[in-house]
DNA sequence: AATGAATGAGCCTTCATTCAT
DNA sequence: GATGAATGAAGGCTCATTCAT
C-alpha cells in the first residue's frame, strides 16, 4: 500500500500529465498548429500515448476543454450565489467582476478563455458541447439576473440583447487585447485595473439597462 | 501586339489574382490552414508564383492584410460625414450601423473582418500597421463624438471606457458568432435585423453614457 | 465452484475464442491485413492475450491452419469412398463435385480455401505441413483413380499431368473468382451451379483422359 | 538538342524510375506490404514524388498494373495472328503456349502474372480496368476459337465452360507453383517443359472438347 | 492465467520551398 | 517573368509487442 501511495504521489498517471500539457500547448499555439510530438514529449509521454488515451488529436482536444474548464471552474467556482441583501447593481458588479477575473488570470486558468477565443474564430465540433454544458448555464443566470432588472415586463428578446450588451464589454477585454494594448499602451489588466473595469461596466450597464427599460413602455 | 492586348484584357495580371485568391482563402482558413497550392490553384497561377512575387506565404499575407482594407474601404468609405443637424444619439447610431455593416457585409468586404478576427487570436508582423492607418483614426472619431456627449468634464480614461463599451457591443456579434448562433438559433443578420441591433446598442449606450457622466460628479 | 462452472460452461475458453476469430479475420484479411486487435476484440480478449497464448501474430497463424483444416474436414469429411460399383466417370465426377462443394461453402469452411489462397500468392513456413498432411493424401487418391482411367500403361507423368488438368479446371472458379464474376456477370455457385459445373469438367476432363491415353500408344 | 538527348540517355525521367521500381516491389511484396519509401529508395527518388507524381500509393498502384501489361505485351505481343493454314489443334496450342511463355517469362515480364495473382486473392479497384481493358479481349479472341472447334450448334454457355476449362489449365501452374514444387519436387518451367506441357493441355483440351461437343448432341 | 498501459518503429501524406529551364 | 519537377522536413496515426501488476 506504501508503494501504491508513493507512485500516485511521484508518478503522475500519464493521461492526466497529457491532459496538462495538451491544454497548455493547444491555448498557446492552436489546435492546428500544436503538434502530437510536441504535447508528448511534454508530458513525457510516448507519441502513440495520445491516440491510445484519446483516440487522437481530436478527442484529446476535445478533453482538453472539458479540462480547461474544470480548471477555471475550480479556481473561481461559479458565482451561484444568491446572496442575502445584494442590490442588484451590486449583484451585477459581482458577475462582471467574476467574469473578467476568469479571463485574465494567469495560468492554468488562462487556458480556457484563450481556448474559447481561437474556438470563435475556428469553431471546431468540440464546440457544440462546450456551449450547452459550460455556456447556457451561465448565459442562464444572467438573464434570470436581468430580467429581474429590466422588470417583468421584458421580453425575451430584450433580455437576450442585454446579456449580450454585459457580456460583450467583458469579452471585449480579453479578446481585443492585442488592439487595446497597441492603442492604449500602459493599459494594465492587474487586480485594481480589472475592479475598476467591472466598476465601470456596471455602471454603464445599469444605466442602458434603465434606458432599455424605458424603451419598453 | 495584339497578343500582348488581348492577354492584358483578359488575364488579370497574376500578382493581383493571386492577391484576390489569397485574400479569400486567408480569411476563410486562416494562415496556416490555407495551403500556398490552394491560393495558387484559385489563381490559376503556378506553384512557385508565390515565392516568386512576394517571397513566401508570409510576405504574401502581410500584403493581404492590405489589400482586404482597401476592397472594404472601398465599399464602405470611412463615414467621416458630420453631417448638419443630427442630435449626438442620432451620429452615435450611423456610426454603429455603419460598424455592423461593415462587420457583416459579405463577399471581399469580408475578409478584413475575418482576418483582423484571426489576427486577434494570433497577433502576427502586420498588425501594427493596421491599428495604425485604420484603427486609431476610427478610433479618434468615436472619442470625439464621446466626447461631446460626455461633456467638458470627461477625462481621458472615462471617454477611453466608453468607446470600448460602445465598440465592444458591436464586434460582439460578429466575434462569437459561432456561439450566438448555437445559444439562439434564428438570429440572423439581415439588414433588418442590423438596423435592430444599432438601435439597441445605440439606446443601451446612451443609457451607459448619461450614467457614466453621472458618476464623474 | 458453482462460479467456475458457470464460466467454464458459458465462456469458451479464450484461446479456443481466439483461434475461431482470427480463423475467421486471417482468411478475410489476409495475414498482413488482420490486426491483433481486430482479432481479439472479435473475441472478448485482452491485446496482449495472442502473445501470451501463441507468442505473437505469426505463431497464432500457423495454428489457424491446421484450426481451420479441421473445420473442414469435421464439414466434408474426405471423400474416401470406394463405393461398389460405379462407373469410373461417375467415380471422378463424384471425387470433383466434392472439391467444388468444398471450396464453395460458407462460413467456417470457406475459411481453408481463402487461407489457402493466400499461400499460393505468399507462401509461410506453415504451407510444407498442409501439403503433407492435407493435400499429398488426397492427391493420391485422384492419381488412382486416374491411372485406373488412363490404363497400366500410362506413365507416371501422364497421371501427374492429367491429374493437374483435372484438378485445375475445379480450383480455377475458387481462385479466379474476382475476374468470372466480372467476364460473366451473373455467374452463381449456388448447388446447382456446382452440379452442373461438376457434369462439365466431368465430361471435358474424360474427354481429356481418352485423348490422353490415344497419346500413349 | 545534344544535351537533352544527353539527358534522356543518363537520366531516366523520374516518374519512370518510379514506374519500374514500384512493378518490382508491387509484385515482389504486394500493395500492403511495399512501402513508398522502398520504391523511392530503389528508383532514387523522393518520398514525395510518390504523390506529386501519381497522387499516392494507390494512384501508383493503378498504374503500375497498367505498365506490367505494356511490359508483357512487348515482349509476348499478342498472338493476334490468324497464320495461313494451320490446323485448329495447331492454333490452340500456339495459344497454350504463348500463355504459359507469359506467365513464367522472368523479370520485368513476370511482374504481370504475380500482381495479377494478387488481386485474385485481394482484389482492388484497379482490376475493373485490367479485365476489361486487358482480360476480356483476349477472353473474346480464345472463345472465337473454342467457337470454331466446337461447331456452330455450340451455346455460349457451353463456349464460356470450356474456355476456363483450357484457361485453367495454364493457370494452374501459375498460381500453384508452392504446392507443385512440393508436391511434385523437380518439376521444372524451364523452354523445353513449357513446350511439353502446352503439349499436354492442348492434347487434353481437344479431347475435352469433343466430348463437350458430343454432348451438345 | 490474464490484463491494461505503454512503447517505438514505421507508414502514408502534406507542405513550403527551391532549382533548372 | 514564369514554370513544372523535385525536395526534405514534419505530421498524425497504426501496429505488434512488452511490462508491471
Amino acid at each position: 500500500m506504501v508503494r501504491i501511495k508513493a507512485k500516485v504521489a511521484l508518478v503522475e498517471p500519464t493521461r492526466q500529465q497529457l491532459l496538462e500539457a495538451a491544454s497548455a500547448v493547444f491555448a498557446e499555439r492552436g489546435f492546428r498548429a500544436a503538434t502530437v510530438r510536441q504535447i508528448c514529449q511534454r508530458a513525457n509521454a510516448n507519441v502513440a500515448a495520445v491516440n491510445y488515451h484519446f483516440g487522437g488529436k481530436a478527442g484529446l482536444y476535445a478533453e482538453v476543454l472539458r479540462h480547461a474548464h474544470r480548471c477555471a471552474e475550480e479556481r473561481h467556482p461559479n458565482v451561484s450565489v444568491s446572496p442575502k441583501r445584494l442590490t442588484p447593481a451590486r449583484e451585477l458588479e459581482i458577475f462582471v467582476h467574476a467574469f473578467l477575473q476568469r479571463l485574465f488570470d494567469e495560468g492554468r486558468t488562462a487556458w480556457l478563455g484563450k481556448l474559447m477565443s481561437r474556438e470563435m474564430v475556428e469553431p471546431t465540433a468540440a464546440l457544440d458541447a462546450v456551449v450547452e454544458e459550460q455556456i447556457q448555464p451561465n448565459s442562464r443566470r444572467l438573464q434570470d439576473l436581468l430580467r429581474r432588472l429590466l422588470g417583468p415586463r421584458s421580453s425575451a428578446e430584450q433580455v437576450r440583447l442585454c446579456e449580450m450588451s454585459v457580456v460583450s464589454q467583458c469579452l471585449f477585454y480579453h479578446h481585443c487585447r492585442p488592439v487595446i494594448s497597441r492603442l492604449f499602451p500602459g493599459f494594465d489588466f492587474g487586480p485594481k485595473a480589472l475592479r475598476r473595469l467591472a466598476a465601470h461596466i456596471t455602471r454603464f450597464s445599469m444605466g442602458g439597462l434603465q434606458s432599455a427599460k424605458k424603451g419598453l413602455g
